[in-house]
DNA sequence: ATTAAAACATGACAAATATCATAGTATATT
DNA sequence: AATATACTATGATATTTGTCATGTTTTAAT
């Protein structure tokens, strides 16, 4: 059993402002866990009983449509907490997280940490803190949403990736999603993303070969309106 | 200078879990404020050292896109707090707060009651219950920007208008909101909320006198896809 | 009551985006 | 290496939505 006190990912969000005594506590009832690339860690309107610790990898929160089209509402990365907000209230769910590559996770039980949220001020507070962002984030998507066309709006997440995902020794994005998920990330059809794509191929802003994507004129890019 | 130990609002919100000592301060340092309908409370970029309890009236949350367009992302509405997170962290406004009808407002001066927040744990856990609903509730209007038709966008924000302002005693919408406001909300041109809602009128859904709105028949309109 | 300003309404058209069809290409599996 | 499967690509077309122009109605101010 590792312990979270020597665990380097817990620096990047609340668990760091736990006690000693309080990881302990908590390295004695996670359960570390490997998930596939495409699988299910819980789906919209299940009861999550606790959250986990993104050790590796990175997944999708998304939520199905009326129309029957996923939207992708966040990306969830290394060193960042996947269901908070289980540890408030009772509520199932509202999103379905599914794991974009490999991933290595551990779960902490809510009943093991809940109480610490009400005993240390420190750890309610980041909490608190990690919430507020998500939330400005959030809101700065829905106007996004609501008043970028999607040429724009492709052109945002492929900057985004680039500057959250880097690329790999030979200039692609580090990271493959498919054209479905950038188009569910965006909120527009498969058809559609590829199609802007394929145009931003022809203008010089990227290159593709195979699944890979290349940013090839980051400037361009970022000045598309 | 009226005692927030025996104002009703404040049971709406977080303030409800403060002590009475903590309420006494509150009141000796907040402000109280009448605001005119269209007047702003504060604009994005701006530093606001403080909350706002809303007494009375209602205000829209809106953030300018790059194409000019207002985009309202949230009402905030009697008993709400408003400008929670100027609380945490120290960064200015992400969001415009101007009023839509008048208000009375309580200004509780950031410095008197950040405190509250590490050492209330009550407090601070309302304060996240809160931020975790808002942030649900954002992440639903992201789904339903990027997936609904406008026209069913526009009758979601019917049905919400109606539910949660109720009418008045002629049977229309008890507040008032211009169709601007109505396109802002949506994230559409006005000319294309005024359209639909024309479309709603020969449909029998919905009648208008002048700008007041009466929904003529809720089951259809949710039942619009 | 009159007038100015704001808000509402609608037509004509352009632009953006979705949908359906179909084909090519890469990837993983055997 | 062959094959199945999933993914990427593109054309044709329909639909949705935005934009510009213009007119009408409502509201507010004098």
């Amino acid at each position: 059993m590792s312990n979270c006190n020597q665990c380097i990912v817990k620096q990047f969000n609340a668990l760091k402002t736990l006690s000693k005594d309080e990881l302990v506590r908590v390295s004695n009832c996670k359960t570390s866990r490997t998930i596939k690339k495409g699988e299910t860690i819980f789906e919209e309107g299940e009861m999550i009983n606790g959250i986990y610790c993104i050790k590796d990898g990175v997944c999708k929160l998304s939520k199905l449509s009326p129309n029957g089209r996923a939207q992708i509402v966040k990306l969830v990365v290394k060193g960042d907490l996947l269901g908070q907000r289980s540890l408030i209230g009772k509520e199932s769910a509202n999103l379905s997280a599914i794991a974009l590559n490999d991933m290595e996770v551990c779960f902490i039980p809510k009943r093991e940490i809940v109480d610490d949220l009400s005993k240390n001020p420190e750890f309610c507070h980041s909490m608190l803190e990690q919430m507020a962002n998500d939330l400005r984030e959030s809101d700065n998507i829905i106007v996004n949403m609501a008043q970028k066309s999607v040429r724009n709006r492709i052109a945002d997440i492929l900057i985004y990736m680039f500057e959250n995902f880097g690329e790999n020794e030979e200039g692609f994005l580090a990271i493959h999603f498919s054209r479905e998920d950038y188009a569910n990330l965006v909120g527009t059809a498969t058809e559609s993303a590829i199609r802007i794509m394929s145009q931003f191929k022809k203008e010089g802003l990227i290159s593709t070969s195979g699944k890979w994507i290349k940013i090839e004129n980051l400037q361009k890019l970022k000045s598309i309106e």
